[in-house]
DNA sequence: ATGCCGCGTGGGAGCGGTCCCACGGGGTGA
DNA sequence: TCACCCCGTGGGACCGCTCCCACGCGGCAT
């Protein structure tokens, strides 16, 4: 046996597995065969097609992505971007139930899904650039603010981007969220059959789109039905339960008479409860009140709160569809996709 | 201009981002010393450092992963695997949170997380060759069973793993886990010292380890108070809410007198309030009780939960650290790190 | 029979890094 | 002065795949 002919010692220690070669080798055909058969291409006989799918199996053959990758320029990845993780808002099952979906809807596309959680600000900034030099295929971006410039600099970067809702009416990227206007006007129109009239709401921060997607639909429902708003049964919270106390306090100092709150987040919904027991009101008898999430605190506080559910799965399952989509073929894909949210009543209202 | 000289039309219509091989004609040096400013190398005069850093600043250059981890066969990125995600649990704070702290101690090591959420048993099954052959460096394995193999084959193929828990006293592999005994025996002291007596039990399914360590726990603790092991105060659940209602029940039935319960899981004290409400108890006063986990749903039921706290995201940061460990010198690092737990008092007991 | 077409095919040339060998030049010791 | 060493360096070979060009071959029209 010659030097040349000898096997190389592996550097690593892990397992050498088969190349392409090997299996190309083995089949008794060209390496572009065997690339054929695994791409899938028609241009391949029947003949070798059989045998180069036994030599896979044989082998038990997996192409090395890296490999790939280099030589396509793509990944076969897409991250998903979470800002702002710290915030324990990572834990809210918003996120997990959206992953969940993203997940699924990569998967079956045979794509993986990188998580990047950023931390403080400067780390973020730092992420266009490395995002596009990751050479991911796409992004997921969650939680985007008003005035976050991140989406755009993806953009200029031709990064394929899908947000998570959206930064403002005039979203130019894509995106999916939920109906919240027609969410918060199913919640509003429930406590009005229900015979309330003095119907307050907590809102969100008012430069978030979700927040004032609820108000509007709180102002729709009231519409609709012909009570007149009245600003004062208004108080913006900031989706924390603190905030939800606070606004509950304001609205119950400003409007004694109120009996009926949509709060705009279940968990502002449950600082709304405490205040409004702190008031020595019974819920629902003095006061309904429906919060938007359906999280999983609607269905452990006391008692049980009615609230607007988004399909947060299917939200997921959507993004990566729309991303998938634009990677595929940019600039197609339709912009935004809104999805129906729908109303759990349970005890409060 | 020869036609060899003209620059080649890029397939895909993503920017051309610069190469390594730009940035050495550039810095007027070779590949080899851009490659060793790039890797931190000793070797390499301060001139030579000085105009390749520079060269690196103007170009905006970032070396392409694939390329690298073709030549080294690395991959800096580490798999995190949640088996049977749909099942909603993977909504629980509890992977939200370890997947926080999972993040934080991977990406201060420049390593990438790859989520990886697998639905059915037949996906999870083709798992292990699929991380291998991707090479990820590492895996993190979540909510491992008792007599779940994919572990093995990890080992088998030498791919540096973690998991979340153990499978049982022997785990081999390296792993975190929280100090359920511990924390069992925190809790069920605290209901002694408040002079309960008759201290009853909801478990998780007894094949599961967490589970048998928080009923250890429980019996330490009447052990050292010197208080009789009574196994009709011993229900078993699953971890739901029904499997804590149930629980629940069966032990008002056998131990009309009980005076205390603690559930090994939030979820299940969840569960046992609704019964114990229903059978007419009030919590703390007839019976008090306390959870485990301090999940968010402790908070907000009625009246708040005393509960368990494990610290989910140290134990993910610590998973992280276990794991950069192996991939560096395989073999080394501790088989298995407890951390401690803490009672979270509130108002149940 | 001869040309032509097109299908399946093999294999060269990259993709952008790392690894390592070999080499030039300045310092040191004999 | 000469041999030796070591340090910094350039660049060839390679990682494993895809892309694409060129080629052989059988079938069809001429």
């Amino acid at each position: 046996m010659s030097p040349a002919e000898q096997p190389q010692p592996s550097r690593t220690a892990a397992v050498r597995r088969p190349t392409l070669n090997a299996v190309a080798a083995r089949a008794g055909v060209g390496r572009g065969t065997v690339s054929r058969v695994i791409n899938g291409s028609p241009k391949v006989s029947d003949r070798s097609r059989a045998a180069v799918e036994r030599a896979i199996a044989e082998l038990g053959y997996v192409p090395n992505r890296a490999a790939r990758s280099l030589a396509t320029s793509r990944t076969d990845s897409v991250a998903l971007v979470v800002p702002d993780a710290q915030s324990r808002l990572f834990a809210e099952p918003y996120f997990s139930e959206i992953i969940l979906g993203v997940s699924a809807g990569l998967s079956s596309a045979g794509m993986q899904l990188l998580l990047v959680l950023t931390g403080d600000e400067t780390e973020y900034g730092r992420l266009a650039g490395y995002l596009a030099a990751q050479r991911v295929d796409g992004v997921l971006l969650m939680a985007v603010h008003a005035e976050d410039t991140l989406p755009d600099r993806l953009a200029e970067l031709a990064v394929p981007t899908v947000l998570a809702g959206r930064r403002g009416e005039a979203e130019r990227l894509g995106h999916v969220r939920a109906d919240n206007r027609g969410g918060a006007r199913l919640a509003v129109r429930h406590l009005l059959a229900g015979g309330r009239r003095a119907v307050a709401t907590i809102t969100g921060p008012p430069d978030m789109d979700v927040a004032r997607g609820r108000l509007d639909g709180y102002r729709d429902a009231l519409r609709d039905a012909g009570v007149p708003v009245a600003e004062e049964l208004i108080a913006a919270g900031d989706f924390t339960e603190q905030g939800g106390r606070a606004a509950m306090r304001e609205l119950l100092r400003r409007r004694p008479d109120l009996d009926a709150v949509f709060a705009a987040s279940d968990v502002m919904a449950s600082g709304a409860v405490q205040e409004l027991r702190a008031a020595g009101r019974r819920i629902p008898g003095d006061v309904a009140l429906v919060g938007f999430d359906d999280s999983i605190v609607a269905r452990h506080i006391d008692p049980p709160l009615t609230s607007v559910r988004q399909p947060l799965a299917e939200m997921g399952r959507t993004m990566a569809s729309l991303l998938l989509e634009e990677i595929a073929q940019r600039g197609t894909g339709q912009r935004g996709v809104v999805l129906p949210t729908e109303l759990v009543v349970r005890e409060s209202a």
